[in-house]
DNA sequence: CAGCATCCACGTTGATACTG
DNA sequence: CAGTATCAACGTGGATGCTG
């Protein structure tokens, strides 16, 4: 990404702006969760994807990454403290989305 | 887009998305802007994407279109009501982004 | 002035196969 | 189990030229 990002909104949109991305940190929110698990409750994301988001997110510091040296290898994922501040943010975002939908389904609709 | 944005942090992203369309959305809250003046404002963007995010906003319903049949042609854009809603939202993720933006500095330093 | 049409470069997403 | 590597497909963004 080359992106200059003068604009901390677009900061955020890029953080958030994955395919998935919002997706996963639902699921991180709601508990901690092994690699495995969290994809099979993303249905349709590549595994690539998935890990490359996965490694975004951990980059940006928004999800801890903890591996346990078992084998088989175990790592679960979870939102760390900093990744916990996106939150309201994110229902702030959700709240004028709802909207937004439900304002675009009535004007089809009429 | 085929998107089908169940999420609605997703919708959020999808609206605001476009490369140029926050600072295109910050000229248009400061005042109405005709869309030369407007172009002026953005350096680097290309006149295709550049209306084409204008129509974006426009069928979204966050900015206003209003044309005046002169000749030559005025065309006048600005924030609608509705738009203005969207204000605050974009306050909340600037804020965020800020703040992320400066983290990442630091860490970047240390 | 305020666009649209065409063509092109690039990045993101995705499918598939392989590994410690 | 939790990934990486490689290759293909697609969409966004961009340069350029034309028009009412």
């Amino acid at each position: 990404m080359i992106h200059q990002r003068k604009c901390p909104v677009e900061t955020l949109i890029h953080v958030l702006g994955g395919k998935w991305k919002p997706m996963i940190l639902w699921h991180l929110i709601e508990s901690n969760k092994r690699f495995n698990d969290l994809e099979k409750l993303i249905p349709d994301v590549s595994q690539k994807i998935f890990s490359q988001h996965l490694r975004d997110l951990e980059r940006e510091g928004i999800v801890d990454r903890t591996v346990y040296p078992t084998i088989p290898p175990k790592v679960e994922y979870s939102i760390s403290e900093y990744g916990k501040k996106l939150i309201p943010v994110a229902e702030v975002m959700c709240a004028w989305g709802e909207n937004h939908n439900k304002r675009k389904y009535k004007e089809s609709a009429s």
